[in-house]
DNA sequence: CGCGACATTGAGAAGGGTCAATCCCAGTGG
DNA sequence: CCACTGGGATTGACCCTTCTCAATGTCGCG
C-alpha cells in the first residue's frame, strides 16, 4: 500500500510534494503529468503584510493558490470609501477567470506564502481537463454562498452582532484546532481595527467599542492587541444574531 | 441561409424554440441532442408574484431557468430579520448545484416564468458536458461580482446613494432599452417598498423617504407607485457614490 | 362604499459616525 | 538603560443619519 503511494508521487514535481493546494485546493484537480506541466512555469513567492497583490507587475497576468497567510480583497468608491469584499486563506485560489482587468485590489493582510503561475498555461489546462473546472466551479459557489451570508450580515446585523460574526469567521479559518465542535479558540487577528471596519462596514472606533465591550463581558480575551482567546466559543456564537 | 437555419434548427425540440436560454442562458452550451434530452424531462410554469419557489413542493429537487419576470433570493436571521441576497432576471439559472439545501429562498418577485427539469438530469449532463459546466462557471463569478458590488453598496453607501443604485440595477436589468448609453429610462419596480427594504439593508420608511426625496429633486418620476421614469440616467447615476 | 395592503409622512430616540485627546507599545537611537 | 517616536488602539463628547412608532394617505378590489 505504502508502496504502491510512493511509486504513485514519484512523479510529482518537488515543488508541489508537500504542498497543500495539491490535496484541498484546485491543484487536486490535476494528475501528474498536468502537476508537472504547470510547475514548470509556477514559482513561489512569499510577501509581507501590506504588498498589493493585484495591480502588482508579479502578479498581473498570473493566478495564484494561497499557501499561508491571509489575502484581503477590497474594492472602493471614487470618494476614497474603502470596502473589504472577501478574505482568502490557504488554499484558495486568487484570481479571476475570464476577465481582463479585476476592479479588485488584492492586498496581503498577514505575511503570505503564493504559488503563482501563468493565466495562460491554466486557462489551457481548463479545456483538457473538465476536473479543474469543476474545482473552480465549486470554489467559486463557497465563495458566492459566503459573500450571500456577508450581505445578511452587513444589511441587517448591529455593530455587536458583526464583530461576532468576524471573530467566529476567522477562529475557523485560523485557528487550526476550532472546528465545529471545539470549544473555545485562539488566534492572531490577520487583520487591524480599521481592516475589521472595512470588512464589517463600521468605522475602526466602532469595532474597537465593540471589542472593548465583549471584553469587559468576558466573552473574549486580548493579548498584545493582536491575540485573541475565546474561551467558551458558544457565547460569542450567541452574539452573531443567527 | 434561412433554410440551412431551419434544418439546423429542426432537431430542437418545440419547447426550446423560442427559449431565451438557449441563446444566453445555460442551454446555449447543450447541442441539439442534449437539448432533446433535457426537453423529455423539463417543464415551462407560471406563477404568481408571491410564490416560493424554493421549499416548495414544486422545485425541490430541480432545477430551473428564468423565463420572465424577477426572482427574489432572500435569507433571515433567527429573529427574522430578512434580508435579500439576490435577484435573478431571465435568463439566469436558478439553482445551487452541490448542495442538497441551500437556507437560501426563492420567491417570485413578480408573475414569473420557469422553465424547471430535475437535478439529476443536469447534474449527469454536466459531466459528460465541459461546456454546461464553464456556463454555470461564468454565471457564479458574475454572480459573485455582483455580490461584492452589493457588499460595498451595503457596507459603504448612504441610504440615498442605496435607492439611487437599485434604480440603476433595476433600470438596467428591466427597461430593455435601456442599455449603458441610454439617457433615460422607464420600468416597473419589480419589489415592494419593503423588499427594496431588505435588499438595501434599509426600513420601508427610510426606502421611501428616498424616493420622495428624488422625486422632489426631479431625479426620478414616480407613476402608480410602481412605475419610475427617469428622464436623465447620468443625473441617477451621479448619485450613486461609484 | 369601505376594506386591506402598501406607501407616505412626522416626531422622537438611538445607534453609529466624527473629531479630538490619550494611551499603548514596539522600535530606534542616544 | 531610557527617552523618544510613530502607528495603531482606545476612549470620550457630540452630532447626524437612520430606525422606531404612530398617524395618515392612496389605490385596487370586492
Amino acid at each position: 500500500m505504502s508502496i504502491r503511494q510512493d511509486v504513485h508521487s514519484s512523479g510529482i514535481p518537488v515543488l508541489c510534494q508537500s504542498c497543500e493546494a495539491r490535496h484541498r485546493g484546485v491543484c487536486g484537480a490535476l494528475d501528474a503529468d498536468q502537476l508537472v506541466g504547470l510547475a514548470k512555469t509556477s514559482s513561489k513567492h512569499q510577501v509581507e503584510a501590506g504588498v498589493e497583490l493585484v495591480g502588482d507587475a508579479e502578479t498581473v497576468g498570473s493566478y495564484s493558490n494561497v499557501l499561508s497567510g491571509v489575502v484581503k480583497l477590497t474594492k472602493s468608491l471614487s470618494d476614497g470609501r474603502q470596502q473589504v469584499v472577501g478574505l482568502q486563506f490557504a488554499p484558495d485560489f486568487l484570481g479571476r477567470p475570464f476577465k481582463a482587468e479585476s476592479e479588485i485590489n488584492a492586498e496581503a493582510a498577514t505575511p503570505v506564502a503564493l504559488c503563482s503561475f501563468p493565466k495562460t498555461v491554466i486557462e489551457r489546462m481548463m479545456k483538457e481537463s473538465p476536473g479543474l473546472e469543476h474545482r473552480l466551479l465549486k470554489q467559486a459557489l463557497n465563495e458566492l454562498d459566503e459573500a450571500r451570508d456577508w450581505i445578511v450580515m452587513l444589511g441587517r446585523k448591529s455593530a455587536s452582532e458583526k464583530v461576532a460574526s468576524f471573530l467566529v469567521l476567522i477562529a475557523r479559518n485560523i485557528d487550526p484546532a476550532a472546528n465545529a465542535s471545539a470549544p473555545s479558540a485562539s488566534f492572531d487577528l490577520p487583520l487591524t481595527r480599521s481592516d475589521i471596519g472595512d470588512f464589517l462596514g463600521l468605522t475602526t472606533e466602532t469595532v474597537s467599542r465593540q471589542l472593548t465591550r465583549l471584553r469587559a463581558e468576558r466573552v473574549i480575551r486580548i493579548e498584545n492587541n493582536r491575540h485573541v482567546i475565546v474561551d467558551d466559543m458558544k457565547r460569542l456564537e450567541q452574539r452573531c444574531g443567527d
